[in-house]
DNA sequence: GGCCAGGCTAGCA
DNA sequence: TGCTAGCATGGC
């Protein structure tokens, strides 16, 4: 296999495990991605432009960061593309370093940069489907979030076999738009589920969202933007921030996972309130890191499995 | 069987 | 502006 070129530097520390060990919305039998470890590699099909692209890339330390590069060779027609998606998607303009600097007066907190050290965030650019995936996910465990998902991907996306595994792309918008609430009300979507989505979807299909022009805006004008939209509320735009656009400064102080793992890490007993939170984040000056230290929250919780 | 889940809307004061 | 019942279903 040729290896191309680099597509992308990144300065700065990595752990390529801590990074991808993040929990994904998917199911056993479908993967969002397939992560080799040993290889520091990782594999999956994303929409790039018009057509889709089986993204295969490994990561390559270097003395003051990482470099990613293609595993396949990739038309130089497509390579700009390929380089804003991996942009988006590592928070290039995130800086590692930055952010540990800042932590090094938060005792609690500190424990877990150093526990985690070199997680980066990585998100899916996707905009449309980390918005679905997030309503999806509303008020639903993650478990069965991710079933729903996986019925909705194999009624109207793809599910392509990758060495054993099956990779999946996600139905555009527009495949959305076309359904009927009641194709997903047969898989066990909520009446209302089915219409945020799918209403949704219509939106982004005949333009009326343009989710391309969010990169551009404010958190602010964000969710100016999206809140006036049906099934849409501050915690799922706050998670498209988060899992998607990979904003450095979003505290989602409502999220029930957030609140357990600052009920377990500060012992709290009872679990705060999305206020205690807002409080908490306040007083220890989590700004502008607020994404930052929910993700690493998020881990801590995975790792002593609650 | 009962409570909870990485919420949102509509309706009411 | 702020509060809350109701939604709807699976996981444990």
């Amino acid at each position: 296999m040729e290896k191309t070129r680099n597509l992308l530097f990144i300065p700065g520390p990595f752990s390529f495990d801590h990074t991808f060990q993040r929990h994904h919305r998917t199911t056993d039998t479908l993967k969002t991605m397939v992560v080799k470890h040993e290889e520091n590699r990782f594999i999956k099909w994303i929409h790039l432009g018009d057509e889709p692209l089986l993204l295969d890339a490994s990561i390559r330390y270097e003395e003051d960061g990482i470099s990613i590069e293609m595993n396949k060779s990739v038309s130089e027609t497509k390579m700009e593309a390929l380089q804003h998606y991996l942009h988006r998607m590592f928070g290039v303009g995130n800086s590692l370093d930055a952010f540990y600097e800042h932590m090094q007066t938060n005792k609690k907190l500190n424990g877990l940069v150093e526990q985690f050290h070199g997680m980066r965030v990585i998100t899916n650019p996707d905009l449309f489907e980390t918005t679905v995936d997030t309503i999806i996910g509303q008020q639903v465990n993650l478990k069965f979030a991710a079933t729903l998902k996986e019925r909705l991907v194999r009624l109207a996306g793809e599910v392509k076999d990758y060495e054993g595994d099956d990779l999946y792309l996600f139905p555009t918008a527009e495949k959305v738009a076309k359904l009927e609430y009641e194709e997903l009300r047969a898989l066990s979507f909520s009446q209302r589920k089915s219409e945020y989505i799918i209403d949704f979807a219509r939106l982004v299909a005949n333009g009326e969202v343009d989710l391309e022009a969010l990169w551009a805006m404010s958190n602010q004008e964000i969710i100016d933007r999206l809140l006036p939209l049906r099934g849409i509320g501050v915690w799922t735009i706050e998670c498209l921030m988060l899992f998607g656009l990979n904003r450095p400064d979003v505290l989602p102080a409502a999220d029930i996972g957030l609140r357990n793992a600052v009920k377990v890490l500060y012992g709290t007993g009872e679990q705060p309130k999305t206020e205690d939170i807002r409080l908490l984040a306040e007083r220890e000056h989590w700004n502008p890191w607020e994404s930052y230290i929910t993700f690493y929250l998020w881990q801590y919780l995975n790792t002593i499995g609650k």
